[in-house]
DNA sequence: AAAATTTATTAACACTGTTCATTATATTTG
DNA sequence: CAAATATAATGAACAGTGTTAATAAATTTT
């Protein structure tokens, strides 16, 4: 059935080309002003054609979504080669908001829309590739940190909760223009790394 | 000129009604499905007499922010009376999470979205009152713990941003469905308890 | 070659926020 | 009081949104 793969592979193609398309627009112009007429106008195609190759626009999103993860989970990769656990916390922390600070769109998919998780509830079943992924990595950390008696002990998930949500928090604040109230806004990133680094500091004292 | 005092309480009044319209929209059909045909359905105007009243549909939501704040601030009255000022930012997080999850579309407009602060950088000139009334209070909390060597020092704006970003994390985390990924959805909210208890336990130990 | 299937499009629906020109209603002035 | 003015309210319209149904074009299967 070579023709069927064939087939296959064109489809993949141009759901690639739709979603490149996408998320140039999304980069260039923001979160709110992507539709779908104006990606249908970057891949010359009609508006309703990418109605064929996707469910509707939050399918498109979610496809968004899990290549922020993609990227966000690469650049994580370098943790590896870190043998102490609370160093790799800490950096997995730094990579974490830089990736926020330099991919906002991105990062308002992976974790601030509703779009993403409708569509992963409605079609996927509850499956979320790549965000488990990445969830995953962090639970291991922490892991490791207790079992090594390096931060206080306590239920993986609650810990791993607390640790993300200060990145997240920090994150999602600053993309929010919320942090501005707090510090003067050329000082806002300098003082989230600070934020972090305390943090991490506060843990290894405890 | 006792008339156009009246005259302006006369708007004030019907300024408020469309505000409370708004609201009880917003908490009814959430966020995304409130517009400004719908409020005007409601208060009973066309739609364009709500552009007599406000400049726009940020201008609404941002009064809405701000009333969110005023609920958000009486319940966090009654902390004055606890001395210990490390019990009082337990239970300052405490009321920040139910906050939170119980009026999820306030919180929404508050820390979430980007209306609001879009009319604050518009019109206000930067000010933001209820809201910075609100950061006064952690920062003040913050101050006296560190005061009394109850947590580790350093600068007040940082350590206050570590700990907004953990409250906030957990909750935009949670109304956002991304929680879920973690623990089960049933104990998510309980989970988020023990989380500021453990960050809390910690801050207390370190 | 004919039938069936896939792919793409046009037109349309029911919405959205917002503006403009026009009408109705008070209020102020001559 | 009547005329002029200011205020309040509206209907129609613009330019946009996501999405669907009906239709045409291309391709594949019989």
């Amino acid at each position: 059935m070579g023709i069927l793969e064939r087939k296959e592979k064109q489809r993949d193609e141009i759901k690639k080309m739709i979603l490149e398309a996408s998320m140039q627009l999304f980069v260039k112009e923001g979160f709110e002003n992507v539709s779908i007429r104006k990606i249908a106008d970057l891949v010359e195609y009609s508006p309703t054609t990418l109605y064929i190759y996707f469910k509707d626009k939050n399918e498109i999103l979610f496809h968004l979504c899990e290549m922020g993860f993609e990227r966000m989970i690469a650049s994580n990769l370098a943790l590896v080669q870190i043998e102490n656990p609370i160093d790799r916390l800490y950096l997995l922390g730094e990579n974490y908001i830089n990736f926020g600070l330099e991919n906002p769109e991105y990062y308002d998919l992976m974790f601030i829309q509703n779009a993403p998780m409708k569509t992963i509830r409605e079609q996927n079943v509850g499956h979320w590739p790549n965000g488990d992924v990445a969830l995953e990595t962090l639970k291991h950390i922490i892991q490791e940190c207790m079992d090594k008696k390096l931060i206080p002990t306590g239920d993986v998930a609650t810990i791993s909760m607390a640790v993300w949500a200060v990145a997240h928090g920090l994150v999602s604040l600053a993309i929010r223009q919320r942090l501005e109230r707090l510090v003067e806004p050329e000082k806002v990133v300098q003082s989230m790394h600070e934020s972090i680094r305390w943090m991490i500091n506060t843990l290894k004292k405890a």
